[in-house]
DNA sequence: GGTCGTCAAGGGGTG
DNA sequence: CACCCCTTGACGACC
């Protein structure tokens, strides 16, 4: 038997006007004349996204959802080289504060996924240090939210670079450069065209780094078809977190355009995962990246009462047998 | 009120 | 090297 939390990325779309993810450029940034005026509105907008960060878990825990992927952009603008000295923090440690708090109280699940410039791979110098930057605000934002950043990112390996072996090697070259306290935020996932779950795999066995599987991602690319024969070694680079296995599911837009994600998850191919992997493991928590945000949550819970073998724990969980 | 081009940031592919 | 594509959501200019 196995225990299966299901979560979903980012925004609801359930509850109205719940953006965490407003922004502003530097272009905007630029038009406002009166400078500390600009670093007020940026200021509003940050204090904004994290009090409906905050309804979304609310929203959340209503729905007995315990699982929950933050944007990346909670703060525009943090990582921008060349603006004022803007102490972000300062603004926000009470937001921050209240969200750890809630989050506590729940006992939820919740994670990052930094945007497709965070890479670690990188031969450029510049892009391995705004990597570095980008992710020490992650780990700022948890350490504001008292949370243990242990594995709260996920990143992708990063490019090929014309050689697909030498930029697995350049990783761990990189990743030795990089601070333990950030090294031990990071888990790492399969992509779509680079990377397949092998190539992961002897990252993330080399370096002590978990693996998060995603399994639209893997129908899409690879080497070797047949995961399950793997499973357990993929299952084995989570055993020194303090978090349940996770992983990632979606579906297929179309056939043609195969590696987009389509608004909803196909039951079907989650069952086949599912069917593969239970028993292997107590728990694990399924991070569904559907359009649909939050209505793919409750349509999937929804499409799984159909199959005899799974119990219905709650609004977002279930027992595999 | 709806539509569409633009946005700080990378990488891949094409010609 | 130049250019366009991917991809995500939000913004804001414009009609």
């Amino acid at each position: 038997m196995t225990f299966v939390r299901l979560g979903y990325v980012a925004m609801s779309l359930k509850v109205p006007n719940s953006s965490p993810s407003q922004t502003m450029t530097i272009k905007n940034f630029s038009k406002i004349e009166n400078e500390n005026a600009a670093i007020l509105k940026l200021e509003r907008i940050t204090r904004s996204n994290l009090h409906n960060t905050l309804r979304i878990l609310r929203h959340n825990a209503a729905h007995d959802i315990q699982f929950y992927r933050m944007t990346s952009r909670l703060v525009p603008l943090a990582t921008f080289e060349g603006l004022p000295d803007w102490d972000y923090m300062a603004a926000i440690v009470d937001s921050l504060e209240e969200i750890g708090k809630f989050v506590a109280e729940k006992e939820m699940r919740v994670d990052f996924h930094p945007d497709h410039f965070v890479l670690i791979n990188s031969p450029k110098n510049e892009v391995l240090k705004m990597t570095v930057k980008t992710l020490i605000l992650h780990k700022r934002l948890l350490e504001g939210m008292n949370i243990d950043p242990k594995h709260r990112c996920v990143l992708h390996i990063g490019g090929v670079y014309g050689d697909r072996v030498l930029a697995l090697e350049r990783f761990i070259q990189n990743w030795m450069l990089i601070p333990t306290s950030i090294q031990n935020m990071i888990i790492l996932e399969n992509d779509d065209k680079s990377f397949h779950f092998e190539d992961t795999l002897y990252l993330c066995e080399k370096l002590g780094i978990p693996l998060v599987f995603d399994y639209h991602h893997h129908l899409a690319h690879h080497e070797n078809k047949h995961w399950e024969a793997q499973w357990d070694r993929i299952v084995n680079t989570w055993s020194p977190s303090p978090l349940p296995v996770k992983m990632h599911i979606s579906s297929p837009k179309n056939e043609k355009q195969f590696r987009a994600h389509s608004d909803f998850v196909d039951v079907e191919m989650f069952m086949d995962f599912l069917n593969e992997i239970k028993g292997s493991v107590d728990q694990i928590d399924c991070m569904i990246e559907a359009k649909r945000k939050d209505e793919a949550l409750f349509k999937l819970m929804k499409d799984l009462k159909q199959y005899d073998h799974i119990e219905i724990n709650d609004g977002a969980s279930f027992y595999i047998k």
